[in-house]
DNA sequence: ACCCCCATGAGAACCTTTTTTCATCTGGGC
DNA sequence: GCCCAGATGAAAAAAGGTTCTCATGGGGGT
């Protein structure tokens, strides 16, 4: 992953336009609109490519497979609409966790279900 | 699934005896103690009549399978410990959402993370 | 502009989890 | 105790998502 090919910079731009966190499968409808012969194998390639040179980062959500976003946005929560599936990020963290006894907190994720503005 | 076989008895009290959301391969491994015989099928068409008739409710946890536990316990969270891999349900709820506007919450799920007391 | 090596695309292969198949077993009504 | 529909276990198959293979294409240094 070194080159600076189309392919490439389609995938990276589609995050920017993007503005939220997306699939894989996602990377690819988006990214095929500037490079209509992208092929799935490309967007896992770069999308590895991408995380390992700290461009983007993958996020978790229960039951769902991963997504991508770009790195370095701090720490915040998502936003998972039921009906599109398309996943936003919320700013900041209105989280205050109680542990019992014994247990020790690392980390946290929260995800918000619910409608979003374009299927409320 | 309506008889009464020793497998499902043994898949039931493994839930209340283990006091935690289990995962498929979990049940497996606890109800086996009681059936040394029991096949991941049955496991998974046990968990599916216990969820249909209500005994069970089905936990998604981030870039983890499914875990089960009893129903009815009302709003709570989870926490996963992680190095061992097991989950456990945390009381209360210290969240408070605030959602950008146009979106509409109809749910919320918390993951805690770190070590469990045997793991700490 | 040339050329080498990395990147790409298509499909096969893979991995993990879950479901199905089917012959056998068994709970429970009679 | 008999009997049969429902339950079981083992293995195969399916379902998703991700990675690999390999022949071809195209950056970018020279």
């Amino acid at each position: 992953m070194e080159r600076s090919t189309k392919q490439r910079r389609a995938i990276r731009e589609a995050f920017l336009e993007a503005g939220r966190p997306l699939s894989p499968q996602e990377v690819l409808s988006l990214a095929r609109r500037k490079v209509p012969s992208l092929g799935l194998a490309t967007v896992y390639r770069t999308l590895k490519g991408l995380v390992e040179e700290g461009f983007l980062t993958a996020v978790a959500l229960p039951g769902e497979p991963p997504r991508y976003e770009p790195a370095g946005q701090g720490h915040h929560h998502h936003f998972l609409c039921r009906r599109c599936g398309r996943v936003y990020e919320l700013s900041g963290c209105g989280l205050k966790a109680d542990l019992p006894p014994g247990f020790q907190a690392e980390g946290h994720e929260v995800t918000v279900y619910g409608r979003c503005p374009e299927c409320a």
